[in-house]
DNA sequence: ATGATGAGTGAGCAT
DNA sequence: ATGCTCACTCATCAT
């Protein structure tokens, strides 16, 4: 799913000082650095463990919980971006789809429009000359929707 | 603009023995409270800030400073929370217009194709009987757009 | 000085 | 134990 940070994370010095004075003794970071630290097994972290002091074995894994935590938050950070630019993705592609759907609806409308002018002006032309159309051609006005009527055979009577 | 958040922050129990102990003495908060001290503009700071030590004054502005940045950090997660969700509204709002000009576009596009067929019975049946149309009722396949084209001039020349 | 934001930290929840 | 997310603090940048 998402891309796991967990090197290469970067304190300031402010946090570095913090870090060696306050959480752990220098002599920790021999041990094992942060980047390694961070990406032992449990087996391995345990081997490493064996010889130490209760103490010790308590700032070694708050250590590493620490700098896990340093690796979610980063994560958490990364995945609400992310999230964001599928949002926006997703808006522009939408948009795009209602302009391209407004554009043809409004091709079609005046496709419609001018074929509707014209059956129109048939019938009047009919109408003027007497010709009586077949019941089978329904006015116009008519708009039940018969897609496939292309082929239909058309009935042809001749009146006056 | 956004709704502003400075009072009612809450601390947890470490956070506030932490502050207490290490950022400033029990008293100081006998001064002002958190939510004072925050909202104290300048001038009245000003008069608190009388007769105290240089220290107690870097102290007390210390205290009103990270007590702003709690506020600055919440704005920042609420704007960040209501920036998703005009996002999502977006989204659900172009959602709905793609679904409405769809069904338009098939109700238009079924009614075209009514159209265009009654209009090509209509010319067969003509010429079926012999019945000269005259030159100014062109084929139906001619769309030149003529009449109540009630939308805005969109920059697309032929269709068929 | 004020406000905003990225990164790091611990609390607390869920698995 | 692990992973996530919230609230907070601090550094840093902009106004």
């Amino acid at each position: 799913m998402s891309k796991k940070i967990f090197l290469s994370q970067v304190k300031n010095e402010e946090s570095i000082a913090r870090a060696n004075l306050a959480e752990s003794p220098k002599w920790l970071h021999d041990v094992v650095s942060d980047d390694e630290l961070v990406s032992l097994s449990v087996k391995e972290l345990n081997r490493i463990l064996k010889g130490m002091s209760r103490e010790e074995v308590v700032k070694l894994k708050q250590r590493r919980r620490t700098l896990k935590n340093r690796g979610y938050a980063a994560n958490c950070r990364e995945k609400r971006i992310s999230q964001k630019e599928i949002l926006e993705t997703e808006k522009h592609q939408l948009k795009a789809e209602v302009d391209r759907l407004q554009r043809e609806n409004d091709v079609v409308k005046m496709e419609l429009s001018a074929l509707r002018s014209k059956c129109e002006a048939l019938e009047r032309f009919a109408e003027l000359n007497n010709i009586c159309i077949p019941m089978s051609l329904p006015p116009v006005t008519a708009t039940h929707a018969s897609v496939i009527v292309k082929t239909e055979p058309i009935p042809h009577t001749t009146v006056s």
